[in-house]
DNA sequence: GCGGCAGAATGTGCATACACTTGCACTAGC
DNA sequence: GCTAGTGCAAGTGTATGCACATTCTGCCGC
């Protein structure tokens, strides 16, 4: 059986059930706390237990999943402590490429994230949160990469992989979206003065906002369903 | 075969594999670039190679060796520009470690710190350079604690198991042991004064004297081996 | 003599088979 | 009626086997 890798030659068979499974978790398909059979995923991607279990031991070493001894692996579901951790930990490290991003980008770097960050404003009056959304990851990643710092990139990325379950639905929240934008100004106006630790500074508080938000949610969320928490607070009167 | 983990009892024996080899790998047994071959290991350990295999992947995950397909792992060989990106990130990562224990530890933790801090000048009047390695992954692995983040804790950690394959010899560098001293003293002072942005500062710097250092003296044993760099830096007068 | 190529040898990657653990349901006893 | 114990089913953990990729060796042509 499976003839499929030499064919659609994307790496190791294991290697494609961790991005698959890795798309699946974070993308949101696979809500934390949901059991992932070996068997299950066996077939649905027509391979054997085998590459699916080293996939899950993978994604059990990056935290994605929680494997339990002999009772199976489930989306990894982090608690409030835990989440307010890696919120925290998030905003200190995307503080800390800021900052280094004002301090190290090359100038076509910084105008072309300034550029990009000016165009995104049509996507905020256009209420086009989508596209937002996947602006805002673009724009994060720039400051990862700015840092020119490999090893930063891999914890900041690692991170923002790990909380992505948690706050799928930020941009969701009413108003939100003008925010994030004033918040990114703040952020690219420091860079571009050269001004690491206002870029820094502006980052990390971006961060922290975003994280505060979420992470109310989160638990709502977890505690109620996605959709109830969300109806919640685009009716702020309450329940 | 095998009817070993129902009388050792820690845990699978995937999980018994991980240990083993990470350990081999942090303490230096095994060096980076060093092959990592499966039926050897397995065969050294009395299980098959299934569990090795799994094992190897989750170590790739962490970063700690690396696996190209179909041709074998090996011990993660990092080049000079990731390894200054990793002691910049652990820089980084300390600093804030510090400054939020200097702003989280609790009294009793601060003085339990302090106390170990002063028994530890013994160990450097006595050149005591095993104890004193020892006690000092020990010091900073209470500033990660201190901070009471799990998420930046785990990053620290992680950050450090990369980077011991490449700064073992840190301490056996000729006057290292009682400067070491003097900057984990600042840092302490900083955190019993309740100093964030000190204790910050001084954790910071401390590692990054560490870090070049280390690096300097990784970068020359890649190249040369690791008994004839040490002996460069014994003879400060130049080869 | 050197570069290149065919073939074998080594070793990895995946599939399958089997053993064991865990959880659940059913039954027996109190 | 409830609890404790046993047996079964489902699913995980490890071992083994086979196919294929890579690499090394030796041979041939240039």
């Amino acid at each position: 059986m499976a003839r499929r890798r030499t064919l659609i030659r994307a790496g190791t068979t294991v290697e494609q059930m961790v991005r698959a499974v890795a798309d699946l978790i974070v993308t949101g398909e696979l809500r934390p706390g949901e059991k992932l059979d070996e068997v299950a995923l066996a077939e649905r991607y027509s391979v054997s237990r085998t590459p699916v279990r080293e996939a899950l031991g993978q994604l059990g070493a990056m935290g994605l999943v929680d494997r339990r001894p002999n009772r199976g692996a489930i989306v990894a579901i982090v608690g409030t402590e835990r989440l307010a951790s890696m919120f925290e930990g998030m905003a200190e490290l995307e503080g800390i490429c800021a900052r280094l991003s004002a301090e190290r980008m090359s100038p076509a770097d910084r105008w072309s994230l300034d550029r990009d960050h000016q165009d995104s404003a049509g996507l905020v009056r256009q209420a086009a949160e989508e596209d937002y959304e996947q602006f805002n990851t673009e724009f994060h990643s720039r400051l990862y990469a700015g840092a020119a710092n490999a090893h930063l990139q891999d914890l900041a990325v690692q991170t923002r992989s790990r909380l992505a379950p948690f706050r799928r639905a930020q941009f969701r929240l009413p108003g939100r979206l003008a925010k994030s934008w004033q918040e990114h100004d703040a952020i690219v106006t420091a860079i571009l003065r050269g001004d690491g630790a206002g870029a820094g500074a502006a980052a990390k508080s971006h961060v922290s906002i975003v994280s505060a938000a979420s992470a109310v949610f989160a638990a709502d969320a977890a505690a109620s369903g996605e959709d109830a928490a969300l109806a919640r607070y685009r009716m702020p009167s309450g329940l």
